[in-house]
DNA sequence: CGTATAAAGTGACCGTGCTCACATTACACG
DNA sequence: CGTGTAATGTGAGCACGGTCACTTTATACG
């Protein structure tokens, strides 16, 4: 169980690998899993040992570029106002996400959408638990009224995967039209909690 | 071009009133286009002379319920504030879209989530349209400074199909817990405009 | 009527994501 | 070493949504 083990470990790299060649370049659905399994070495039953589903490889994409980021933006200096933290926040991991964007649009629909149910994809609800839980404890530093309630989470979510999708089509070359939709959608957000006097 | 002109619309009655017997039952996926085909009479390939895809079908479906709302809607006496206006409207379309909520989340997921590109599902665009231009109306009567932004009605969309994906899987014995995400909602987005002081 | 033209219907077929019964491999233990 | 066992790999096969070349039907016209 030491040689499986860095096998395994090493296939799923280069299943992973693979698709980052094959996603942007053809796109989501012009990329089969067969063509990923078969440029990895693998047969393709074997590819979804490694992942329960198509999507589950976007998400595993998506997912490492999220760290990647989330790391880089603790690393940085903070203290603005929670607005400004939470634009610096997602800012950062839109810059994370970029080289994935042209695929990612059909996986933000059916696994971060708000519609999404946690049970139907484990992966996009990990994604999710992380970045509320990054969230969360910005706002905590601010709010010492306690978190947020419920629904302020749902509106929260809604307004964050609205401004993934938005970002996700943003037709602007650098997508600078995103930071408009941002600054606006979490204003609506933070002047809906409860205001700290 | 008479005869078969009634009997197009015919068949396309009945493909829709199958649709409306199976997928409440057994749900989107396990609907197949060949068990409504067939159950409406027709070869599995006919239907799509009829609807383009499986989503057009349900989209059809909506359509009719949110045109019956909207002319409900319509029809009621209204004068509350703009906040109220919104949920009564929202609140209309979601009774009528009532009887095919459990079937609804696929379909809002590619076809009206945020995400959704107009060129992608013309059905969906229409209704999205229809919805827009009826909150058109209600903000114009109340906002004398002028329509919202670009910006701002990307905002509400986001959030209006945040609580339809909300109501869509709400657990809630009558999908009461809607009722409040709709007016935390609709609070940030009105608070969001311009007031008119 | 007969015939030409267009509309509507048909079902075999395709490519897809994914499954599953089986083959193959790698390790643990005597 | 040899052998049993569990993990991993395999690819034929499935069901699905959707397509398309072709047939059938209905209408328009001489």
């Amino acid at each position: 169980m030491r040689i499986t083990a860095e096998a395994k470990v090493a296939t799923r790299r280069r299943i992973l690998e693979t698709a980052m060649d094959r996603f942007p370049r053809a796109g989501f659905e012009a990329t089969t899993t067969r063509d990923i399994a078969a440029a990895a070495g693998i047969a393709a039953g074997t590819l979804f040992n490694y992942f329960p589903s198509k999507e589950a490889i976007v998400m595993a994409l998506a997912a490492e570029a999220l760290v990647e980021a989330h790391r880089q933006f603790e690393g940085q200096p903070r203290g603005g106002s929670l607005d400004e933290d939470l634009f610096a926040l997602i800012a950062a991991e839109l810059r994370g996400l970029r080289p994935h964007r042209g695929y990612l649009r059909p996986v933000l629909e059916t696994a971060l959408s708000p519609l999404a149910r946690a049970e139907a994809s484990p992966e996009g609800e990990a994604i999710r638990v992380e970045h509320l839980e990054m969230v969360g404890r910005l706002i905590a530093t601010r709010l010492p009224g306690g978190p947020p309630s419920p629904v302020a989470w749902n509106l929260y979510w809604t307004l964050y995967t609205g401004v993934l999708a938005f970002w996700a089509c943003d037709p602007s070359p650098h997508q600078e039209g995103t930071l408009a939709v941002m600054d606006q959608y979490l204003r609506a957000f933070v002047g809906s909690l409860p205001q700290p006097e």
